[in-house]
RNA sequence: UCCGCGAUAGCUCAAUGGUGGAGCAUUCGGCUGUUAACCGAAGGGUUGCAAGUUCGAGUCUUGCUCGCGGAG
């Protein structure tokens, strides 16, 4: 069983720090996890995302990684940290993202959801138990169940029903968990994750199924799909309340800088999103001053760092000119250094809040944060 | 000097005699458990110049200018 060590609790929200420990070692919350779908944080190596951007954990996806290379070659690997050589802490997503996202390519059933793959069109069945058994494959240190992350908007009866067929999957999910072992000698963990689209009285199902069958850690799924911002705020705020106090909270696919600040004055400990790097590589640099579109004429001559408060070593060695250079040269460097900078922020901001934190000072340094990092450049 | 071919957006090129477009470039915007080094929008034109034919010319005719190729 996986606990998540309360250290200290803000007196003024319901901010918190803490830490869980797994083989690959210890993650201090609040986290931000880079997203490696693919077995690779695009664009950066493993050896920047330890030393340099301090990653604690990553993100990696058992639909993409079943697809290609499959498990197979994973097992043969043994498992997929040594395949991609990296020895920390490994979170798998079940494919129920891919199940959303993908929505032509699949067919929701009662025990799972027919899809066929993007790649190359071949039909697959992803069941509660074939997952599981993909993520011990995978070997990661914490395993996702498979969900049905609905639509935005979504009608109630649809809400309904999809919260009820994510809370039987659940059941599968535990069953199939705990009937298998894992390959490499390493322990896993399985997070349940909580649906019910903006409906509370579906959350708060939601959550309480997911209780009754005691996972190690809890995720709230579904949010940051075209709701208004406020609104996921209030379900975040809301849906908190009924989490456990000692484990991980895991809000998945979120966010913005100031939408990670503010989930973890709700109650929040664990975040990934692909903005960082996908918005890395399309020109675009967060900084505590506001983001900064790389490829503006206005860059052209300015010699000054990406972020004149950010220790990295990007804005350490290289110029916003040069960045800018590079993305209109379509140099490759350009992905590489705007994705460092990138994590590198997105990790320094939950450190900050974690240290203002044990301060004492969170919500005070927090609204002054949020508007400082919200701004557009 | 003669013959031939050509000249349309910054560039490379489309456009039956009937509302001049595309790609790239430029400028800007978007991206939330990655099908994304992606997607979208905008600006940009006396169609080399001057006449003519025609209801109507980027398109046909003539002259000129410039470029390329060939001959001498």
């Amino acid at each position: 069983m996986l606990k998540l060590n309360v250290e200290s609790k803000d007196t003024n929200s319901k901010a918190r720090t803490g830490w869980f420990e797994t083989d690959h070692g210890k993650v201090e919350t609040p986290i931000f996890m880079p997203v490696g779908t693919q077995g690779t944080v695009k664009a950066v190596n493993q050896s920047y995302l330890a030393d340099e951007i301090k990653a604690q954990i990553v993100l990696s996806n058992t639909y993409h990684l079943y697809l290609r290379p499959g498990t197979e070659i994973i097992e043969a690997a043994g498992g997929l940290h040594k395949f991609m050589n990296w020895q920390k802490p490994i979170l798998t997503d079940s494919g129920g993202y891919q199940v959303f996202s993908l929505t032509d390519l699949r067919k929701l059933k009662a025990d799972g959801v027919e899809f066929s793959s993007h790649l190359d069109g071949s039909k697959h069945f992803f069941s509660p138990q074939k997952v599981v058994e993909i993520q011990r494959s995978i070997g990661s240190d914490i395993m996702m169940v498979l969900d049905e992350c609905a639509p935005y908007p979504c009608d109630y009866d649809y809400a309904k029903n999809s919260v009820q067929l994510t809370s039987n999957w659940a059941v599968l999910n535990k069953e199939a968990f705990e009937k298998s072992k894992p390959l490499y000698g390493h322990k896993q963990f399985q997070f349940g994750i909580i649906q019910g689209s903006i409906y509370k009285d579906l959350r708060e199902k939601s959550v309480n199924d997911l209780l009754n069958l005691d996972f190690d850690g809890y995720a709230i799924g579904g949010l940051a799909v075209g709701e208004p911002t406020e609104q996921m705020y209030d379900l975040v705020d809301f849906t908190t309340d009924f989490m456990p106090q000692d484990r991980p909270r895991y809000l998945m696919g979120v966010g913005r800088p100031e939408n990670i600040l503010e989930s973890i004055a709700r109650g929040v400990d664990m975040f990934d999103c692909v903005m960082p790097t996908r918005n890395a590589r399309n020109a675009n640099v967060f900084t505590w001053n506001g983001t900064l579109s790389m490829r503006n004429a206005k860059y052209k001559d300015d010699f000054k760092p990406l972020d004149e408060n950010c220790k990295c070593y990007v804005c350490r060695n290289y110029s916003r000119a040069y960045l800018r250079h590079l993305f209109i040269a379509e140099e490759i460097l350009a992905l590489e250094l705007a994705t460092i900078h990138n994590l590198y922020f997105y990790l320094d901001l939950v450190t900050q809040a974690r240290v203002h934190i044990i301060n004492k000072d969170f919500l005070e340094w927090k609204n002054k944060t949020v508007n400082e990092v919200s701004i557009k450049n």
